[in-house]
RNA sequence: GGAGAGAUGGCCGAGCGGUUGAAGGCGCCUGACUCGAAAUCAGGUUUGGGAGUGAUCUCAACGGGGGUUCGAAUCCCUCUCUCUCCGCCA
């Protein structure tokens, strides 16, 4: 959600910055929105002011054993009118809040601006990649194993739907594990949410009201609907909903494991072979809140302490900052992590951390309260730290053995009781 | 699933149709007293929107939404959540 005060006042220079990410801002439309709804609020707040002069007077003359029916028929007929003009207030509000939940986050001003990921921008890479012969992807190294098994996964569930079995479910387990245990180690506490959130968080983290296709949404009864999460996001970053938290609080961190959830409305033929594309996966997220001062940093920290489980597990990977085209509706400036799939030759997204600045936090209502001032929004990030599904397949990829055995990645033996190599 | 009780400011807690944005207490801040502290005394202490350069003015909010009324924290409806008892259950 952007400040409508800076729409207000610098109308301009913010749909500048958000036609670089591709969308046209109306800014006549907006004015138009936003002087009716101070109109309309304007001229029900002079009535209100106006009723309640007259009603202390009512009461004084009561009080007073005094007559006060020529008052109060006047009071029926202000009554009368504030009643239409509270429809019209209700109606001005929510259509300038709908206009202002469907306008994008304006990109940082250190964000390259371009089109789609062709323009994305390599900020660094790491690790040697493995130079392998005939390198097999995860499914035929999964399936050889006898770890992975698509094809009951699709009598059970459908298309999209993985079933990890014997050492491939352990690898999973260790890996949720070892990055939990890595990230609590570097300062982020731990949190298990609800798999399931209301609509209210869905608006908070900005997947609703635009994105509704994109959730699994459940139905109970009357009710109403709960949606699965799409990432531990949602639940975590609305921890603090309608909050006010202590600057000394501040940066406050988080990580989560949970599954996610997605429908992936409108990727069909998009990664259909194998499991990089899932409805469900697993990940491991991290959450930080943070004074609008120490949120840059933060950032960097965040996308620092994802890379370390990369490094950790020693698998080839790089850092890419994404265009202005290529971020997430909330998002002012997001790193992609990239890690190196043999079997692809190339990098794909295996943790993508992203600074918000207030955009969430103002949606979600979500403020901490400086030293000596008033609570203002805090800035909210994230990261996946890592997306632990895509880390199985980069680990069998990059560690397969010609024999088409995998090796286990050193730091993760302790988790796999010090089994050295899956075959 | 059945029966009942409740939701008020940072916290506890009063109010149950008319200067109550809200008594009282705790906490916190400021001042006085003190060499300093404690104790005591005095004052202050919610948030959001709108108007104004500003002092300031104004509206809204007592779980959410709706209604009754000249006027609602107070009455009615509805939803959500919490607690107690019974049933069921991992």
């Amino acid at each position: 959600m952007l400040d409508p005060a800076l729409l207000r006042t610098d109308s301009d220079s913010v749909a500048a910055r958000l036609a670089d990410r591709g969308y046209a801002l109306d800014t006549a439309a907006c004015r138009a929105l936003d002087e009716r709804r101070r109109a309309v609020l304007q001229e029900a707040e002079a009535l209100k002011a106006e009723r309640n002069r007259v009603s202390e007077e009512v009461g004084r003359l009561k009080r007073a054993k005094e007559n006060a029916d020529a008052l109060i028929a006047r009071q029926r007929e202000v009554g009368d009118r504030l009643k239409a003009l509270e429809q019209a207030e209700r109606e001005a509000e929510a259509a300038f809040r709908d206009f202002l939940a469907g306008i994008p986050n304006p990109p940082h001003p250190s964000v390259p601006a371009g089109k789609d990921e062709h323009a994305n921008v390599e900020i660094k890479r790491w690790g040697q990649v493995p130079a392998i012969e005939k390198p097999l992807d995860h499914v035929e190294l999964g399936t050889k194993l006898g770890i992975l098994d698509l094809d009951r996964a699709a009598k059970l569930s459908g298309a999209r739907f993985a079933v990890l079995k014997g050492l491939g479910a352990r690898l999973e387990r260790a890996l949720i594990a070892f990055m939990l245990d890595r990230q609590t180690g570097a300062g982020y506490e731990e949190v298990m949410p609800p798999y399931l959130v209301n609509a209210e968080s869905m608006y908070g983290t900005g997947q609703l009201p635009k994105f509704e296709q994109d959730l699994f949404r459940t139905s109970r009864g009357d009710g109403a609907p709960l949606y699965l999460i799409p990432t531990a996001e949602v639940p975590v970053t609305n921890l603090y909903r309608d909050e006010i938290l202590p600057a000394e609080a501040l940066p406050l961190r988080h990580c989560a494991f949970t599954p996610c959830f997605r429908s992936e409305a409108g990727s069909y033929g998009k990664d259909t072979k194998g499991i990089i594309r899932q409805h469900q996966f697993h990940k491991v997220e991290l959450v930080a809140f943070a004074a609008p001062d120490q949120a840059e940093a933060e950032l960097e920290r965040l996308t620092a302490n994802a890379e370390a489980i990369l490094e950790a597990l020693e698998l080839p990977y790089r850092r890419v900052l994404l265009c202005t085209g290529d971020m997430g509706f909330s998002s002012q400036k997001t790193y992609d992590l990239e890690v190196w799939l043999p079997s692809q030759a190339t990098y794909r997204e295996i943790s993508s951390c992203s600074w918000f600045g207030d955009f969430q936090a103002r949606r979600a209502a979500i403020r901490f309260r400086p030293k000596d001032g008033k609570p203002a929004f805090l800035h909210t990030l994230n990261g996946s730290g890592l997306a632990v599904g895509r880390t199985w397949v980069a680990i069998l990829e990059n560690y397969q053995q010609p024999d088409g055995s995998v090796e286990v990645p050193k730091a993760l033996r302790p988790y796999m009781g010090g089994l050295e190599v899956i075959r």
